[in-house]
RNA sequence: GCGGGUGUGGUGAAAUUGGUAGACACGCCAGACUUAGGAUCUGGUGCUGCGAGGCUUGGGGGUUCGAGUCCCUCCACCCGCACCA
């Protein structure tokens, strides 16, 4: 009876099916557990081996605590708005609704193939209306609120107007605006178009202004991913920045609480400390230089101790004093750098320390303390949309200022003495400050402090907290995403639920209802004036009221919030019911790539704090555990090529004939070996030098990966997929094979070396598909695939299926098991237990197989040992495992088993084998009682015979015990 | 540039708390069985040396009786950096 897998998989799969196994409900007496993987964008590329590392790592997990007595919640879904599938329909003309399903339909027949164990009935996906209207509601409830910042929590618009109408904003400053003090009877005399534009400083989903990449040529605008080197990815335009009023989510009023609720959650620290430099919290001042009795420059420092030591000041090209305190004689050469700036992307910016580049604007700031004049400049290292869009330079001590300093000529102050050589910039936060003042021989610390009081005093500055975390842009000018529920009057924004401004009933023209459904498009051309596709369609956009919003709403926003929709998939009137949010609470673990670490994860923690601040849902964090998987990388494969015309030789259909030398034989010519010269030579050279002209011109040419196997060329495949393969000559090894050279990259399909998980699949069946992956290695870290080492699993798989089948049907009995079997089960599902609870899987795969070699070499076929095992490893092979336990007569399926729990007294040794070390070297190895202490080892250890060789008659110093590890004699 | 991660045999890796480095596999070598083998089974396999032995966890330094593991420093590669999702 043989390992029949494809007949045993689609059995099971289709019993699961019928009995609708996976089914979850929201009503169980058991304790619950979430489980949920980062739900994929469905490309049109299909899924590659990569992608289901980390759903077979929840998968395998979710399966566990089933087994443990959980009632589980494992989902999949689809995130699928987005970029590419427009770009796809703007080549093509399909429509992305189109294209969509049809990449959603062959991902799930992918993930089928695979086994999971999902409850498809709970799927979402993102883009359509029964989702996307939640995701609308849920914008909706960000623009009625605002954030209290004396209370700490998000609040509805409607309570910050009653205080409008009561205090003004005394109490409620306007959190983007410094100053804009606004009281009562001016709030009251305002007209309601004046009302609204002050509220849109308050609401966390808020209009302004951003830049954006603006490409003439194609009259759009491009994301960051489409512009490349500079011009558009799609016919390579020049672009240039560009301001456009945009719609943000006020994610900065919930810095602190992202920080400090950091600490209640199981995350790696890499991806803490990651979100905590994205968030970017410091403290410093504020400090005001006047440049005029009228305009005044406001920098942000963390360094105040330092204000003696500023010798220029520098304002983001961009900031908006640029224009007005640029003198007449250097307005010319400041237009041309901010033209040049307008080039730059944000990045190139920051990256870019070796090309120092500024401008002079003429104009100079005066010292708030020494009254000194300071020259001010501008300079592409400084950006507008961090502090205060403009610093205060001080070269003795910042890098970037003092290389700045040094490129222009700038005097430098010194202001740390000795401790600045002249050279480099004294930036260490430890010594004494020098030359300063007041704050002359005061230590840092102390010098902050007196420089902040001094400052606050005569009021040019003030303490400060910045973060480095900007609002979060929300408004993309494309069509494939959420329309938003607004429409303008008179230019002001209102949301689609307000009646304020419907012209008849509510619900009338349907102007009110969510979702806004995104029309039906025919050209995914842009707007005019670069707004996205919609605003082409002046039906749906013109209603009885005002004009929609054309823009749509970013890939984040569908993905903030879908963990809460899998609890309740199916609901009409609500987002989800409160009932199963409080059954379901916080994903309880939460797989996905570190790729993730400030964009999703950090949206999606600011959506629940506002869901959770609005009362909507009972927990203000959405994922208490996350682990991270690393990537599968592709394995590509590689021909050395040289193209010469031989006269011996066919040349081939470019008239140049391709020469293909195979790897070990094309290394041992490149190192001069003289038999692989002569050898090639006399095979291939026609009584030339054949070899050395090959090799004075050879390069790399890529391969599709399934022309080879393993690094072993499939010469008659090559030559059939592609003509230019044909005519060519193949230099191979002695032996006749040809060797490739082989390297690891990202695996796509440009470099020809994507593996299909369908073809691994059909090959050896997805239980062995899923324990490869997990056998690959820790879940975490990124590591190649290689389709060859997957023999061994498989073989794992065979010879564990051997243990309950021979020849003629089933052979388990029903003998008693003896104590090797019983220490070889019990071991085994301890070391499973442990490792599935740090997510070590790789490891347990091996342990699987140390058994299974175990338990074979004992000749074991007995029920009590093999059942357990059944339960054991149906986390990592459920098909088998149905199969297995089915066949020893269990009725039912094995997903409803309990995990078997080990016992100690099944494990214990008799004997330990110490390793004896003399001096920290191991020489020799002896074997003493499990429960033997030192006194009872010591003088056999000191009279073996290697250990007195060894020991050199020196005297010893020391003798180190370690119970159950080892034995070190110090001499 | 900033932030994060990873470096152990020919390859993927293991070593969980500072205690016998290389488990388990792939590949390779030798053999058994077979009409056949890309099936199955057995043995060997870090490097070096005839051997005793020596060397070995990216490089260098340190702490310790003992370091892959802790500390310092340098190097290489990968990921993210705000409109890819």
């Amino acid at each position: 009876m043989e390992y029949n897998f494809p007949e045993i998989e689609q059995r099971w799969k289709q019993y699961w099916n019928e009995k609708q196994v996976y089914k979850v409900s929201n009503e169980s007496s058991k304790p619950k557990y979430y489980v949920l993987d980062m739900f994929p964008y469905p490309s049109g590329a299909g899924l590659h081996v990569g992608h289901p590392l980390g759903y077979i790592a929840s998968d395998i997990y979710a399966r566990y605590k089933r087994l443990k007595g959980y009632n589980v919640l494992h989902p999949m879904g689809f995130d699928a708005f987005g970029l590419p599938a427009e770009q796809y329909a703007l080549e093509t003309g399909q429509h992305p609704a189109d294209t969509t399903r049809k990449n959603i339909e062959r991902y799930k027949d992918q993930l089928n193939k695979i086994g999971f164990c999902y409850d498809w009935d709970r799927a979402v996906t993102t883009s359509d209306p029964g989702y996307y209207k939640w995701t609308q509601w849920i914008f909706l409830q960000l623009f009625h609120s605002w954030y209290d910042c004396a209370a700490q929590r998000a609040r509805p618009i409607t309570e910050l107007i009653a205080l409008l109408e009561k205090e003004g904003n005394i109490n409620n400053p306007c959190p983007d605006v410094d100053g804009l003090v606004v009281t009562d009877e001016q709030w009251t005399s305002y007209s309601e178009e004046e009302q609204r534009k002050l509220l849109m400083h308050y609401r966390l989903a808020y209009q302004g202004n951003a830049a954006v990449w603006w490409c003439e040529a194609l009259g759009t605008v491009l994301a960051n991913d489409e512009v490349v080197n500079g011009v558009s990815e799609r016919g390579g335009h020049p672009v240039e920045r560009k301001q456009m009023r945009q719609w943000f989510l006020r994610i900065t009023e919930y810095a602190d609480r992202l920080l400090t609720g950091l600490d209640t959650l199981d995350w790696t620290d890499a991806m803490k400390e990651m979100q905590r430099n994205w968030v970017g919290k410091s403290t410093g001042a504020e400090v005001r230089f006047d440049v005029s009795p009228t305009l005044s420059v406001h920098v942000f420092t963390t360094r105040p101790d330092t204000i003696f030591g500023v010798d220029f000041l520098v304002l983001a090209p961009e900031h908006a004093l640029v224009d007005t305190i640029t003198t007449a004689q250097q307005k010319t050469v400041i237009d041309e750098y901010r033209t040049y700036v307008k080039s730059r992307s944000e990045r190139e910016r920051m990256a870019d320390v070796k090309q120092i580049t500024g401008c002079f604007t003429g104009a100079y700031a005066i010292h708030p303390l020494s009254n000194n004049l300071i020259p001010v400049w501008i300079a592409e290292y400084v950006l507008a949309g961090y502090g205060t869009g403009a610093i205060m330079a001080v070269p003795a001590g910042d890098d970037r200022d003092h290389a700045f300093a040094q490129h222009f000529n700038i005097p430098i102050t010194n202001i740390f003495g000795d401790l600045y050589n002249g050279d480099n910039a004294y930036s260490d936060k430890s010594g004494t400050i020098m030359n300063s003042g007041f704050l002359t021989g005061m230590r840092i610390a102390e010098a902050t402090e007196a420089a902040l009081n001094a400052l606050v005093a005569i009021g040019a500055g003030k303490r400060r907290t910045n973060f480095r975390l900007r609002d979060a842009g929300f408004s993309r000018q494309r069509y494939w995403g959420e329309p938003f529920p607004i429409v303008y009057m008179n230019d002001v924004p209102y949301g689609v639920d307000e009646e304020r401004y419907t012209t008849g009933t509510k619900g009338a023209n349907g102007v009110n209802d969510l979702p806004v459904e995104l029309p039906h498009v025919d050209s995914y051309k842009p707007g005019p004036e670069g707004q996205g596709p919609l605003a082409n369609l002046p039906e749906w956009v013109n209603t009885p009221a005002g004009n929609r919003e054309t823009n749509t709403m970013p890939g984040y926003a569908g993905s903030s919030w879908y963990f809460l929709r899998y609890m309740d998939p199916h609901n009409g009137a609500t987002f989800a019911d409160r009932k199963a949010t409080d059954y379901w609470q916080q994903v309880d673990l939460y797989v996905g790539g570190t790729e993730h670490a400030v964009g999703h994860l950090l949206y999606s923690r600011m959506w629940t704090k506002v869901l959770f601040d609005l009362g909507h849902i009972g927990f203000d964090e959405p994922f208490k555990k996350l682990l991270n998987q690393g990537m599968i990388q592709g394995s590509s494969r590689f021909l050395y090529r040289s193209n010469y015309s031989v006269p011996s030789i066919k040349p081939d259909s470019d008239g140049v004939t391709n020469w293909y030398i195979s790897k070990n034989i094309r290394e041992l010519i490149l190192k001069g070996d003289k038999d692989a010269i002569s050898y090639v030579d006399a095979q291939y050279g026609n009584g030339g030098t054949l070899s050395e002209l090959i090799l004075s011109k050879d390069a790399p040419i890529r391969i599709p990966i399934e022309y080879v196997d393993g690094v072993l060329l499939k010469i008659d495949e090559l030559k059939k997929w592609n003509p230019n393969f044909s005519d060519s000559v193949y230099i191979c090894e002695p032996d006749g094979t040809f060797i490739c050279q082989s390297e690891v990259e990202k695996m796509s399909k440009s470099k020809y070396n994507v593996v299909n998980p369908d073809d691994i699949v059909a090959q050896y069946g997805a239980d062995t598909f899923r324990m490869y992956e997990m056998f690959l290695g820790p879940i975490d870290v990124s590591k190649p695939w290689d389709t060859k080492g997957i023999e061994g699993v498989h073989r794992f798989l065979k010879k564990f299926w051997r243990l309950f089948a021979g020849d003629q049907g089933w052979i388990v009995t029903d003998d008693a098991p003896n104590e090797a079997e019983l220490r070889t089960l019990h071991k085994t599902l301890k070391k499973i237990s442990e490792d599935m609870e740090r997510f070590s899987f790789n490891t347990s795969v091996s342990q699987f197989m140390i058994c299974v070699n175990e338990l074979a070499a004992l000749g074991c076929h007995k029920r009590a040992v093999l059942q357990p095992l059944v339960v054991a490893i149906t986390p990592f092979a459920p098909h088998i495992a149905e199969e297995l336990w089915s066949g020893m007569g269990n009725t039912g399926t094995v997903l409803d088993a309990a995990f078997p729990e080990y016992e100690d007294r099944f494990i214990a040794e008799s004997t330990i084998t110490y390793g004896v070390s003399i001096n920290g070297k191991k020489r020799v190895e002896m074997a003493f009682a499990a429960d033997a202490e030192q006194a009872d080892i010591e003088p056999g250890v000191l009279a073996d015979a290697t250990v007195q060789k060894w020991m050199e008659n020196k005297p010893m110093k020391k003798f180190i015990f370690v119970k159950g590890k080892m034995i070190n004699i110090v001499v």
